[in-house]
DNA sequence: GCTAGAATGCTAAATATTTAGCATTTATAG
DNA sequence: CTATAAATGCTAAATATTTAGCATTCTAGC
């Protein structure tokens, strides 16, 4: 009963559908925290992760970043704008060096009539992300705080591709993800470092044990 | 700055379109709570809420229904057991007098790649839902209590198809649902009732004011 | 109409969580 | 190497929420 695992549009793509997408849309560059897209900007379009991360969240009054989630390479992100007529939910930046292939509007809408396989991965995507969803608003209702970190993390090093561990994470960040305080994260960290599962660091944690993580 | 609505699946099919699916697929009629799919069983389709409602959720050891949602006339479900290779998470069942249009793999797999126009509104759909389930997420972390149930109950109305403003929801339902106590949803639910948004009754809560309600 | 079961109402003690500080550690830019 | 800002660590009081009862009200089915 292994669950099935999250696989990206890259991963779910035919191969030479990604080079006719390069061809239909346009390869930008992004260094580390440029900003890609303004929260509740008007651009519609299919954007793909080529390499590099992005981080979504948005700035509150007072200039700080708060973050909802990352992404890593061969994901992609904008099916709202093109398919439930949404403004952006929210500010997307580069997390590192990244590499982003933007298809507009009308490239995409070309693409997606012609051409079934791509339509059906478009489609698993959103399916797949919207599990994720689900999964995820469980989580924020039944579990525990320390239950409810380690599964963000785990989540964390699964989307983002942080495939050593290492997750880009400050407190603050996991505490407005999850809605609770830092005093709370804080305590919750501890006692996840304590039973040796992860490490902590300056603005990041490290899963140690990703299996014992899983079943707290 | 109107949001626009969440559009049920059929709402989004062009009609001949329709015709094509119920000869692609087969009705069948379920009576008040009825199962029509136990959770983690593994069929495989699309199911369209022809007429009634289904109600979403699982049991406890208990033996007590615990709800999660409901979906009205129009909605469809089951996307997950096709695109994205996940068990159903809940069971599903019938709330009153239920019609609901089965198509199966074959089925579906044949009009999704035939007609580009179910595709798309097919994809639609789950983006809308992704969309909802996002904001719900957002929802649990973000707001109040009170505001909670409020955003609860018209999002209820809404997928549900409960256009009299009258929701089949026992406070325990809300409290499961937003992951809270049964005392905790009594007391937000006094204080709306007080400023005469909603009023209460036995198993069922009536929208008074939904303008009011939605800005609390 | 009665009755059993279900749902709601109510309460206070126990527990969990946040708030609002300030101290300490860490990384970065100069 | 140092200064600075950022992030974490820590604390106690204030607040919010749950737990675990039992009482009351309501409804469906007989």
């Amino acid at each position: 009963m292994s669950a099935p695992t999250h696989r990206s549009l890259v991963d779910l793509l035919p191969a030479d559908l990604l080079e006719k997408l390069r061809t239909a849309g346009q390869v930008k560059d992004f260094t580390d925290r440029q900003m890609i897209h303004a929260q509740a900007d008007n651009s519609i379009g299919l954007s793909i992760i080529l390499e590099g991360r992005v981080r979504f969240g948005h700035y509150t009054e007072q200039g700080k970043f708060y973050l909802t989630g990352i992404l890593g390479p061969g994901h992609c992100y904008g099916e709202v704008t093109l398919f439930a007529d949404r403004l952006r939910a929210y500010q997307a930046e580069a997390f590192g060096q990244t590499h982003v292939l933007m298809i507009g509007r009308n490239a995409f809408n070309a693409l997606y009539d012609e051409e079934p396989s791509f339509a059906r991965a478009v489609t698993q995507t959103i399916t797949q992300r919207l599990y994720e969803s689900l999964d995820f608003a469980d989580d924020l209702r039944r579990l525990t705080i320390e239950h409810r970190i380690a599964r963000l993390l785990l989540r964390t090093a699964r989307l983002g591709g942080f495939n050593d561990g290492v997750l880009p994470l400050r407190q603050t960040d996991l505490a407005f993800s999850l809605g609770i305080s830092r005093v709370s994260v804080g305590k919750a960290l501890d006692t996840l470092q304590q039973r040796k599962v992860i490490s902590l660091g300056y603005g990041s944690i490290r899963i140690a044990d990703a299996t014992r993580l899983a079943v707290p």
